[in-house]
DNA sequence: CAATCATATAAGCAATTGCTTATATATTTT
DNA sequence: AAAATATATAAGCAATTGCTTATATGATTG
């Protein structure tokens, strides 16, 4: 897949407030099943259920199963091709601005 | 304007691959004008005048009026809440990650 | 196997989006 | 002031999106 449409990707999928939601959210709990991630929701088991299927198309977030559980976690590389795209931009905030696109492939 | 929708346009302006490439191209030519910026676009002028007003009205580009040209330039702190947003994901690559937040206030 | 629990898919719908053509508003030039 | 140039706005439209309810699939339990 191109670079390009991956970035496009990343970005509709996080810019819905709701999806982006359950993204933070799975990042605070560190692992959660999806029943928990409707649990204290607004929206529907089914709503949830197609923002999970759009963060992990992403590339955003990893699931494990467990019986008739799943687990999801995030997907720290899926945000890679954002902090590559931000990476063009430093020299607009900084000199000091640390090489993200460096750090990145270096956490690989 | 709450931080979540600051952080929900600057994604949802910058998700959309033609008006990304209007940002890109402003960002690479320094400066340019609307009039530019429709010569060797795919889209009409409308289509463009209708994207950079999507990417000022995110806080993403700056103009200056000189005569009947408008010019743009990137306004780097519109990547601001994107930017600190990541930053609460930067212990999922690496502690030696540079604390982003910290480096945009520096920055002003 | 039947009932239950967890998740996914289908279908439909209102709202939003990005584009177009047509027209309006500035600003400059002649 | 009239014509030309640069940009913005209006209106309309097809495509996409995010949600809902209803139903299907998968996995466990009794």
């Amino acid at each position: 897949m191109p670079v390009a449409t991956q970035l496009t990707d990343v970005l509709k999928t996080l810019a819905d407030p709701t999806r982006r939601a359950v993204f933070e959210r799975i990042a605070r709990e560190g692992e959660i099943a999806a029943t928990g991630l409707v649990q204290g929701s607004k929206v529907s088991q089914p709503a949830v259920s197609q923002h999970l299927r759009a963060l992990r198309d992403a590339g955003l977030v990893a699931e494990r199963r467990e019986g008739r559980h799943i687990h999801y976690r995030i997907a720290p590389k899926g945000l890679g091709p954002l902090i590559d795209w931000l990476g063009h931009y430093e020299t607009f905030w900084t000199e000091r601005f640390a090489n993200l696109e460096r750090l990145l492939k270096e956490s690989e």
